[in-house]
DNA sequence: CACGGGGTCGCAAACGTTTGCGGTTTCTGG
DNA sequence: CCAGAAACCGCAAACGTTTGCGACCCCGTG
């Protein structure tokens, strides 16, 4: 009924509950002799003895967990990046305890709270503001933390992201490519270091192509019904794009939504290309065009981070950046113009906003 | 640094350690007098004093943590359903321990064996097969376990799942009020609880409306791959029908892939509708009818019933069924031909199979 | 005034580990 | 064969709680 302890194992081997304890660590196998090593290890075999990680923690003050602060799981971003998180954490003995904040300060302060009472011994952030107290805070106090996928302007905390300014450049190439020439951008939450990179991008990106930059509307959060909204300011305050840049592609799926609501069809007369590559954008039609970012390898070097942290708590916080990669679907295509007379440009524009 | 233990929120109380723990705790702070409770508080409050869950877990043999199993967090059904568990289990300062098994059942034996180290107070199965040694012999073995979305065949154990029987003949009615007769079933696989339920309620609601319930075709794996597999089998076998029930949702987008690849159109060929209303499938198009499961709340539920169980180990295990409903969307429509002579319908099967 | 009974609270033993210290044995070399 | 060192392992104290037991005080009752 009750599970065996170090001294049941200890009174089979004939030896003291200290012993056991130092011939089941592989750290300190050497320090008993391999005969009563061995003995040992088969009387805990014999009796199914499963270390307690209740006293193990508390007599080393680590709980071998990691506190996994996401935004919202039910985001399909999410998902395989806790895949990539857990996966590793497990390899090594250690668990993730999630948590979702949905965006509320208040629950996450509460959740951290509740967290850091389970004596987590190190934190991954998904949900890092520029600006974000609490995790300035919390490293400042010296726990271990890594931010994923976002980062914080202030102190350099461990990073690991996607090269979403490389990202941006893609996807605008692949525009030029196809003829765009009038490519407009909707810009995620500037609160957000991805929403500033990805602007900052695009404003260089398009520089770089000589194309007009100017055609950007900004959303205040990263959801399809701000994307709808945001491409109805655009038709309205730009007519004559003939492809959207979405920050992500919650964002680009609003803009279907737009379109299909206003008999507008992608991707013969407006192009977009969206960012993140979520599962299941390639079953929506068309098919999105989006920026691949490396989900799994996210969350899995993330983990790595963290735990070398916490096993070398003062090592220089280095961060890394991940490769993205653009796969083009269906959401693309030539603008419907010919492209050289400007004319014609605020034409379709023009239908395009009716 | 070091965060302030009981003895010290003692120390500052003037009181023994003792004494504070039954002060902190609601449950026995009738036992101290209302002012030293009060002087307690308040030594607590400015030290900002936090419990050591570990040290109580190990004190008191709970760790305030239940195991939740899943098939693999990737898959669009699960983020919801955890979100449910983690909120309520959350709300009762329980953490969830979440495990992808990838339908691994050596790997889920290993997490599971992990986690009892752990010293996890439950467990959550959302893995159930209908034969599941597993699970049974846990439960056998007192742990507390309840089952999410899928059963066991043998032993009662407490289950949360939602009322797929009733789902398919809201399914099937609707297809046959547009005017179906000949309606094909996709069924997943039979090992498990969802498989089988849905399977036979589709015999039974297709004889209920006097149709034919014999077109029939069974994969080993919930999974779009095996979906588009199994729609080629029903042309192939059972030409001539206007509308398939899909087993779940992923067989329904298998269903999708083989009609894009070989010139099928959905609806105004044949009409697909599929089963649990997964984040997105709304997207998809044409936008998927299908029968909607309440995700949050089966997870919500599961955990509600988890913690009884917890609290009181052998109270008569109580299952729940949770309603369900039809949403329809663009991907069903009225037959092709009319749907009297039989003739016509073969054609259509031979068009739909060329 | 004695006695008894609540009401409070201190005392100390646990829970299952890890680990520094030191005691005993075994080995090595001279 | 001995001294010294190294190897091995037992001892016991912790880690931060919870909780049964009992000491003490205070008050009411007879």
């Amino acid at each position: 009924m009750t599970m065996p302890t170090l001294r049941d194992v200890a009174a089979r081997a004939g030896v003291h509950p200290g012993t056991v304890s130092r011939a089941l660590n592989p750290e300190t196998r050497g320090l008993v002799k391999g005969q009563t090593a061995l003995r040992v290890l088969k009387a805990a075999e014999d009796l199914g003895y499963q270390p307690n990680h209740i006293a193990r923690g508390l007599k080393t003050n680590r709980s071998m967990s990691v506190g996994v602060v996401i935004p919202d799981l039910t985001n399909p971003l999410f998902p395989p990046i806790v895949r990539g998180i857990e996966d590793v954490l497990m390899s090594e003995g250690y668990s993730p305890l999630l948590v979702n904040t949905d965006n509320n300060d208040e629950r996450e302060a509460q959740l951290v709270a509740s967290l850091r009472t389970r004596q987590v011994d190190g934190f991954l952030f998904a949900t890092a503001r520029l600006k974000h107290a609490l995790i300035s805070d919390l490293a400042a106090q010296g726990v271990p933390v890594v931010l994923v996928n976002r980062r914080l302007d202030s102190p350099a905390l461990p990073t690991v992201t996607a090269d979403d300014a490389h990202g941006v450049v893609l996807a605008l190439r692949h525009l030029a490519e196809l003829g765009h020439e009038r490519i407009a951008y909707i810009a995620g939450p500037q609160w957000t270091s991805t929403g500033q990179v990805r602007l900052r991008a695009f404003r260089m990106g398009m520089a770089d192509l000589g194309l007009d930059a100017s055609l950007i509307v900004e959303t205040t959060m990263w959801s399809e019904e701000q994307g709808e909204e945001a491409f109805g300011r655009l038709v309205e305050r730009f007519p004559g794009f003939t492809a959207v840049l979405a920050g992500n592609d919650l964002l680009a799926l609003g803009c279907y939504d737009y379109m299909n609501g206003h008999g507008i069809v992608c991707p013969s007369q407006v192009s977009v290309v969206g960012f993140n590559n979520m599962p299941l954008v390639d079953k929506v039609r068309p098919a999105l065009t989006t920026v691949a970012l490396p989900h799994y390898q996210i969350g899995a070097e993330a983990a790595r981070m963290i735990l070398e942290r916490i096993r070398a708590a003062q090592a220089p916080p280095k961060s890394v950046l991940l490769p993205v990669s653009l796969v083009v679907r269906n959401s693309t295509a030539r603008p419907p113009a010919p492209s050289r007379p400007a004319r014609r440009r605020v034409r379709t524009v023009k239908s395009v906003g009716a």
